[in-house]
DNA sequence: AAAAAACTTGACTGCTTGGTCAAATATGGA
DNA sequence: TCCATATTTGACCAAGCAGTCAAGTTTTTT
């Protein structure tokens, strides 16, 4: 018999399993966020892991199945930060340390973002029930914070789901939309500074733009 | 003889010409945008048009005639109001019409936000070369407008291609981000005041966010 | 009313691609 | 060492899809 593939029926992972599997995802990964999902292939995804599509498909059943898994070991890192905004800590400092570290994992990992953005521009098929429930759930217990924060005081009146959205956008464009910021700045992206340059303005306008204000806002 | 199709040698297009390529560009933007330009098939472009794929075929010579035609037709519109920002006008209110007009633009035609988005993400292998030199040219135009309005006081001094990628991401996300805001907002996108709120909410931000401040800015 | 030109379509072709199969080859434990 | 199991792969299959062809059907022109 050859294909009695995936996991001996207890749950352990043999050495060369457990590679494999990491090397693929990391290829899945590349690819799924450069391509989207149906201008992936799985032979690019096993060349890029260098091994064969049949042996990528000893490890996982389907396409589906590399892309669902890349997308969840994925998606609890991108959204630690958000989890980790601190009610008790001070509303623009908390919210200064979200944008900062938002822009350094667009700038590190813009795969993650991008195959986030790709995923939810499908209609999100596959992280629908994701967003609906758990994200939903993070989201509403932040919204609260800020809003308390809002009524103490600390911070502009703005809609918390807006400014979370706007973050988000703001943090995020900088990966999805890399091809378009290389094309109107030029090399200015690659020089060392950039992305302080970046960091400056945004936290710039979003933290003025946030800042509690007496009274007679725009 | 069949298929000596499109155009006579002379520029005129019959009325049933004029008819359906009308059709198919409207048919191919509404699955271009969701599907992308792999995920989209002719056939599904050619249902929605009310036609046979052949048929379709007769019209555009391939696919991705289809699919710059789509482009191209879509790309002047939405420039427009970027294009229209007057270096004479107030720069708080220039702004603020211009974003407004933005968000605007996003709630009534998501495609056209989400058709680029998806062409940009894939690396913008057909607007390349427009994004390098005619929206460099007007980035580089108004980044001067608003280096100038900067060194007159009237804007706090934040990075003008920041402050333009700023803008552009948070107008789009409403458009390219709906189903996650939807998912998250639940029924709330869908009452009458929506928009008004997101209005409310993102001017408030970047407009105190870009307002002259004395000193120390954050 | 013909004839020419424009339009429309079903059948077909060739290629890509997700997934299967059966036959190796490597690995690890007794 | 020898065997059972895990790993790996080339050959193959079927579906999906862009694009062609030749045979109509409709519209326009004269």
């Amino acid at each position: 018999m050859a294909s009695q593939p995936l996991r001996k029926t207890n749950g352990k992972m043999s050495r060369i399993q457990t590679e494999n599997r990491a090397l693929i995802a990391q290829a899945a990964l590349d690819v799924f966020s450069t391509d989207g999902y149906r201008g992936a292939t799985l032979d690019r995804i096993a060349e890029r892991a260098g091994m064969s599509k049949t042996n990528l498909l000893y490890y996982f059943r389907t396409k589906e199945d590399v892309y669902a898994t890349v997308i969840e070991q994925t998606i609890e890192e991108w959204l630690q930060p958000f989890a980790d905004i601190d009610p008790h800590g001070d509303p623009i400092e908390e919210i200064r340390k979200y944008i900062s570290i938002k822009l350094a994992m667009s700038a590190d990992k813009p795969e993650a973002s991008k195959l986030f953005a790709n995923e939810i521009q499908r209609g999100a098929p596959l992280m629908g029930k994701f967003l609906r429930t758990r994200l939903k759930a993070l989201v509403d217990e932040k919204t609260t914070v800020i809003r308390s924060w809002i009524d103490a005081g600390k911070l502009a009146p703005i809609d918390p789901h807006h400014l979370i959205f706007m973050i988000w956008a703001v943090t995020q464009h900088y990966a999805d939309f890399d091809t378009q910021v290389d094309a109107l700045l030029g090399s200015a992206t690659k020089k060392p500074g950039f992305q302080e340059q970046v960091g400056q303005a945004v936290l710039s306008v979003m933290l003025n733009g946030i800042k509690p204000r007496d009274r007679a806002g725009g």
